[in-house]
DNA sequence: TCTGGGGTCCTAGGACCC
DNA sequence: TCTGGGGTCCTAGGACCC
């Protein structure tokens, strides 16, 4: 109870001010818009970027899932993180219903990274502050102390979509807030080629009616937890204290009693720093083949340590590796150095190490079959 | 019907130190 | 004979995001 009191001080101070106005620019289908402007033959077509649907035996059955569907393909049933055999399925089901057969690419990263920083430049021209939240999405400040600041701001978004459309040929949704929540939830609210603005005044109206799973953070489990508890709506969210949320959810119910009256005074971070730099990777069958896995992942190492050299980082400290089973059960070790290393060798045989007890009786007694691997690095040091 | 790959942040328990 | 309490580091697991 002494830390709800001590979080509870700070909404009543509000220090941020409150003439901020914040925008979120949020690309509209990313990944299979690019595609489509980048190759005028699949324009107007159903286009699933994600995993290869037919990898292992031509059969559709490969691994992996949707990582972005466009608009088209979205009428298909088709949408992010659906498993691509269930997508190639709705794709061959509409082919036999007369409808057109879906197009499905790989992920581009390196392109789009490019478009990315392309549209961070067009948005950099108009706003001082601009942070990129993901390939897809950005933050920017457009607070000002002019009497028409709302009206300047809305006329700058508008500018700022015209641009990307005339240069990239895609669209984007964005949302005008009095902070980053606000901001971002407002741009998911007419996808796609949206823009949706909410003044100060109009905050607490704009969220009641919406579902808590609109609230960033809010999850399948925790929606699942608010629901038992008769919580659907925002609106139904601010009935409860903050104790009674902080009793269900701990900290972070704090956090979304904030949230359900429109409160963030989050500052929007320009460079944020890295944390961790790893790889894994889903075989196409799941193995216990030790010499098949040793090769894969002194593979991944090596990618990862180049990934670190080529980074701004010139050590580390603590190597972390994961191991899927069949099943999905999922187990990490990890190991922490006495010192920081830089060293490619020590970095294998350490990561090995960890490895090692998953191949045989001692961590995987009944030879259960691995379906993924992984490596990473933490505690980076400049 | 299965469920990628790149991440971040939080929690809880144990070790260890003063 | 009865084992406090604060702080930090480490590990494993889980929720969440794009």
């Amino acid at each position: 109870m002494i830390y709800v009191h001590v979080v509870a001080e700070r909404s009543t101070k509000n220090a941020m001010g409150n003439n901020r106005i914040i925008a979120h620019l949020d690309m509209d289908a990313f990944f299979a818009s690019i595609e489509e402007a980048d190759s005028p033959i699949f324009k107007g077509k159903p286009i699933v970027v994600g995993s290869d649907p037919h990898s292992v035996d031509g059969q559709g059955k490969g691994r992996g899932v949707v990582s972005t569907a466009n608009y088209k393909a979205r009428e298909y049933g088709i949408h992010s993180a659906l498993s691509i055999s269930v997508a190639w399925q709705l794709s061959q089901k509409a082919k036999q219903e007369g409808k057109e057969e879906v197009i499905f690419l790989p992920v581009d990263m390196g392109r789009y990274q490019q478009v990315s920083l392309g549209i961070y430049g067009i948005i950099k021209k108009y706003a001082d502050i601009v942070e990129s939240a993901s390939v897809d999405e950005f933050y920017f400040n457009l607070s000002s102390e002019e009497n028409n600041a709302w009206k300047l701001a809305e006329k700058i978004c508008l500018e700022i979509k015209k641009n990307i459309k005339a240069e990239y040929k895609i669209t984007c949704s964005v949302g005008l807030g009095p902070n980053k929540l606000i901001a971002k939830i407002a741009a998911g609210q007419k996808k796609p080629d949206g823009f949706v603005i909410v003044r100060q005044g109009e905050v607490e109206g704009f969220l009641e009616p919406l579902s808590v799973r609109e609230l960033p953070g809010v999850g399948p489990k925790t929606a699942e937890i608010l629901g038992k508890n008769g919580i659907e709506k925002i609106r139904d969210l601010k009935k409860f204290s903050y104790e009674d949320l902080y009793d269900l959810l701990g900290k972070y119910g704090i956090e979304l009693y904030y949230k359900s009256k429109g409160i963030d005074d989050s500052e929007l971070v320009e460079d944020r720093e890295v944390k961790s730099i790893g790889e894994q990777i889903t075989f196409e069958k799941n193995t216990i083949d030790a010499v098949y896995i040793g090769d894969v992942f002194s593979k991944l190492c090596s990618d990862v340590f180049l990934r670190f050299k080529e980074s701004e980082f010139k050590s580390f400290k603590t190597i972390a590796i994961t191991v899927r089973f069949s099943n999905f059960e999922t187990k990490t070790t990890a190991k922490t150095l006495k010192e920081y290393i830089n060293n490619d060798k020590i970095f294998k045989l350490e990561a090995l190490k960890l490895l090692l007890p998953y191949l045989d009786k001692r961590k995987n007694p009944n030879n259960k079959l691995i379906r993924l691997i992984g490596v990473k690095i933490e505690k980076l040091q400049t």
